[in-house]
DNA sequence: TATGAATGAGAATTCATTCAT
DNA sequence: CATGAATGAATTCTCATTCAT
């Protein structure tokens, strides 16, 4: 039954980069609420990851959740709302310990390339994860991002037409690449390979092109490798 | 049953005029058919242009192709699988059209080139066949583009840890492009930036790059996805 | 989640009167149920004696019981379900009542030979229930007469080859009888006569016999299959 | 797969009995129209075999049969119509052959005993046939049965109330063991102990039983043994 | 007669949503 | 807030039947 292997996978991806969410809710109090809004989208992440994100029914949710149907409407409006909190949720937390590692670089160039390498590698040994976000893509936030390449524009590090280009190239080429992790086709390295055309596309010099790809990159939690 | 040694002449041409008949309404029959399962198609066009990938129901394609509900059966399991067929459909038609008018290039990066510039443009026109598209993406071939990538690094006017990279990258960037153009945010020469970009990932040199760029493009059929 | 030790008396008291809350709601929704698939098999009773048992469709069902499409589904997941339940009810409410009026009969061939007369009277008493009852009868349990036939066998008052063939030859023969008497077609006490011969098959002595078929039979409710 | 287990049993099964009719037809003339007919009813009896007599489609038996949809209405108004043809075809060639060997005897409990001992014989020896005629049962013509059983009763060698309560048990047991065989339950020589019991309920002595019992049968074609 | 595409009524099934408790 | 039975509109799917060729 592949369910119940995603099921292990994916709740193992979460734990570790989630551990810390929940001890800090228990500490503040237990506030029923949150609680349950918290259980419902832990549990919808399992379901999401074993379906897909467009399969599930609200039964599959409460049903995982361990909540009456209707609960469920306390929390959320609709199957779609719930989707786009799960989705955030999963990729706001990597992109929050992501940016704590590179905000301190000066270079844009580095600082966008150490970003999308920790990505990928979070990416890599993450599988389940790394499906179900190239799937719900267009929730994603791209602010950050979008800055740092603005700014590689400006100092010139980048070579782009503009920087709603340049991000289409490189978060296109991400997805992508993610649809090829998630459906397990990925070889070694497959991660660096692609980060390296970003960078190429981006217009990086070949020299700094390698200093990036030769940083050794700060430890990130990684979930289980492989998982 | 082998038919009996003293079988007359006479039952010899009921068999014959027998099998005429049945090979003529068997003909008759092929081509109703195909013209049923063109219109569908087609019908279907229209109304996931309309509509998107995933919002119509079997009955908006009964409705829009007027044909019975059991008719539609009789050609599509489920709306999965006309999707399936119509964007095969929309995907190979230009498809084959650009391919016609760059086969006869030998040089890999100005082939492939003209080929994503050609895409582009027939994108850039058709904004609802674009969103179609890049949705269904994964129903997609990619062997042609993928050989000439091949042959591109082989001749090293392409720089690229590997063909599947390059062609993710190339792809990935593509796509999230059209998403762009579907979604009616777009500015002028977006389609050729983004080419711009790919072939900078793909490491082609700045001359080239522009000798690709200023080329004037053969005149491909513009216009509505379901011509 | 195990409960931290400082939890204050406060939080346990609302744990206290959630859970009996819950109870309350628990036990009020399970009535509801058990009524409501009373009131589905009953109505479904009245639809199979007058359609039969395979004619019937899920509007009929929902129609006779006065409630909603997907209530129906909330109970039976096809009507193979439902009618597998009403003849299963239907079966089992006059084999308790006959049960209890022959249990105590210490003798098995009067034991059995009144059970059958009972049985038979009822059919012949309630058509309708008869040609339902014929017709779903895979579905019967005949655990206890297969035990009355095997005391008799062991004690020599029925001259059987085995207990099952035994069953088998019986069984059919009543079924046989419940369609004939389903049909209208049985004569003035033909449930006597079918049981006589069913004696004489189990080698049953002519003596007892005539003292089975001389029992006044004690009076079992007859009437109405769903009252 | 079932289904091709059964579709290979059920054809050994007919073929037998029914290579005399073929060879008959076929030297009499080629008749489209019972050609025709023909085909769909052998055809019918594979997809009854493997579906049971409720489930199949029109669909299932065109496609069986090798003809289009429209041929099928040519000969049959309805399944039903199909599945009364197919029974009587399968009941009514060994019930003649049955008859064959049985009518020259005088005494009418011998000859309504190897009667019934032959139709056991045979529903050992072909499972599946057993099951579909047990399931289609009441298309089967029971006349010359109902004759010998009344000729019985006035002879004073069968004891029973009247010849229809008779013939309901004798042939409800049968039915009934035929569902058994069909089922593959049944133990050695439970043809013969069902016979025995149909014996005793028709009051046969004990004398003429035995001689009965103890006859041997003479060769009426088996089909493949236990096929 | 044979063919098989087309038909469409009818039946099954799903599932988001409500609401009394 | 939590519960879960009830709802019914919307959708899918089946299949007997027709009919032009």
């Amino acid at each position: 039954m592949p369910s119940a292997v995603s099921e292990t996978k994916i709740s193992s991806e979460i734990e570790a980069a989630d551990r810390e969410t929940v001890n800090h809710r228990t500490i503040v109090g237990r506030h029923r609420r949150a609680n349950t809004e918290t259980k419902i989208i832990h549990a919808a992440i399992l379901v999401f990851a074993e379906q897909g994100p467009d399969a599930p029914v609200i039964d599959d949710f409460i049903r995982a959740a361990g909540i009456a149907r209707g609960t469920f409407y306390n929390y959320f409006k609709s199957t779609d709302e719930l989707r786009r909190a799960a989705s955030e949720f999963l990729s706001e937390k990597i992109m929050k310990l992501i940016d704590k590692e590179i905000r301190q670089l000066r270079d844009p160039a580095m600082r966008f390339g150490l970003g999308i390498r920790l990505w990928m590698r979070w990416a890599e040994s993450n599988p389940s994860w790394c499906l179900f976000i190239a799937q719900v893509w267009h929730s994603i936030k791209y602010e950050r991002p979008l800055q740092d390449i603005r700014e590689g524009i400006r100092k010139k590090v980048f070579l782009a037409p503009d920087a709603y280009v340049a991000w289409d190239v490189v978060s296109g080429s991400i997805r992508q690449a993610m649809f090829r992790i998630g459906e397990g086709n990925a070889r070694r390295n497959y991660g660096d390979a692609v980060v390296q055309m970003c960078l190429q596309a981006l217009g990086v010099s070949a020299g700094m092109r390698s200093e990036i790809m030769n940083c050794v990159l700060p430890e990130v939690p990684r979930g289980s490798p492989r998982s």
